[in-house]
DNA sequence: GTAGCTATATATAAGAC
DNA sequence: TGTCTTATATATAGCTA
């Protein structure tokens, strides 16, 4: 009867805690769906539930973006949608059991690895001023690469594909990041229509990144998954 | 006076749709930090506005994580809630300008870079098929790195620097997803302390991950950097 | 623990300025 | 546009079964 105004802090008592945590998680939910679809925006929340075994993040999904220049772009409407909606559809299936712990990985590795890169770059910096002074110098053999590259000390960790993975990774990114609005848009689409026909591939973040209205997950509402996406 | 029950259907008028958004992000946060208070848990909100030239994803920080083990770890509690006070007020001062083109940032990276890695996989693989078969083997010369790293093609690119990031960047995501939770809790403390020695160095996503409760941006109320870390 | 219930607190749509 | 007001819709605390 919410007689009292909630004095707000930590609830102590746990059953309390966890039943007043369902409760607004299901209405914090709630608004999320709601601004998302009145104004057309992605939404997304995560939560590090502390009901579950490990720090979890509650799978929210991100809500449908409408492109602000929508209008623009009329033409391509009728020819996207068809296109988000077939991938969606089978991205959905795929979306429920991976959603929650890859979230969690990709926010974690992203944390944990952007973060340890900065901490670590004096101990690389010092390493390759180290490594300058090689006797060991490749630069005629491979004049396109940096002459120390070939005198990394060894790391047994660290294997080829490794590095080649790292590298594209980080090329790619810098393509990306270099691309306008329009430009991701359009790729995300691309990408989309790729996972549609290998739907077996991974379910990664990226695969839902601009697509997961807010889904059945939260038994708000059902229809979410339509065509809604530039309206 | 809210007397129509809405239409849950996307506010066609722009001022009427910015006049809601505005409204209800406020009541939205405002939720979020009270779930995050109340029940102890990381709430994150993000929304891409859509009344900003891009994308963007709205500055809802990080919720306190508040660990299912604090009572195991009561003796560490004051220890920890002062160190996390002190590096929070820190991490504040640096938030605000960086938290949110950051967060695109790396959300989208990570999108980005992650589905690139994977779609490029195959692409990766058959260069290094082919690279196996180069007659520049450098075996005898960098006996641990496998031999065709130092027959890696021209990557004009690809810098000493570079290399060096992400590979590190590699193991070290490697170290920390073996890490268990009171692990991985305890060196993010121990970053949060080297990044309060050294504040002016970035004010990356790593640096507030579990730290950022939900704060002044959205002007709701106070005293939420307090500690109330591991209540 | 889960599922309603209801009184009340809170959020907010629409209006006024 | 922004802010304030107020009627009403919605969320939910505390209760019951």
């Amino acid at each position: 009867m919410t007689r009292k105004n909630v004095k707000l802090a930590y609830i102590t008592n746990d059953s309390a805690r966890k039943a007043t945590y369902k409760k607004r998680k299901k209405g914090l939910m709630k608004k999320v769906s709601e601004l998302s679809t009145l104004c057309g925006i992605n939404v997304c929340a995560i939560m590090y539930n502390p009901y579950e075994s490990q720090p979890k993040v509650w799978p929210s999904p991100m809500g449908v973006q409408r492109m602000e220049q929508s209008k623009k772009m009329v033409n391509q409407e009728s020819f996207l949608s068809q296109r988000i909606s077939k991938a969606t559809e089978q991205l959905k299936k795929h979306c429920k059991d991976n959603w929650e712990k890859e979230m969690t990985q990709v926010m974690f590795n992203n944390i944990s690895g952007e973060r340890l890169l900065d901490e670590n770059m004096r101990e690389i910096d010092k390493r390759i001023a180290a490594l300058a002074n090689t006797p060991l110098n490749l630069k005629g053999a491979l004049p396109s690469l940096s002459s120390s590259v070939a005198a990394l000390p060894p790391m047994t960790m660290v294997t080829l594909e490794v590095i080649s993975r790292v590298i594209i990774k980080d090329m790619l990114q810098t393509k990306v990041n270099n691309m306008d609005q329009i430009q991701r848009q359009q790729w995300i689409i691309e990408m989309m229509n790729n996972n549609n026909k290998n739907p077996q591939t991974h379910m990664a973040f990226g695969g839902n990144e601009m697509m997961f209205q807010f889904g059945d997950n939260i038994n708000l509402n059902n229809g979410l998954w339509s065509n809604t996406f530039f309206p």
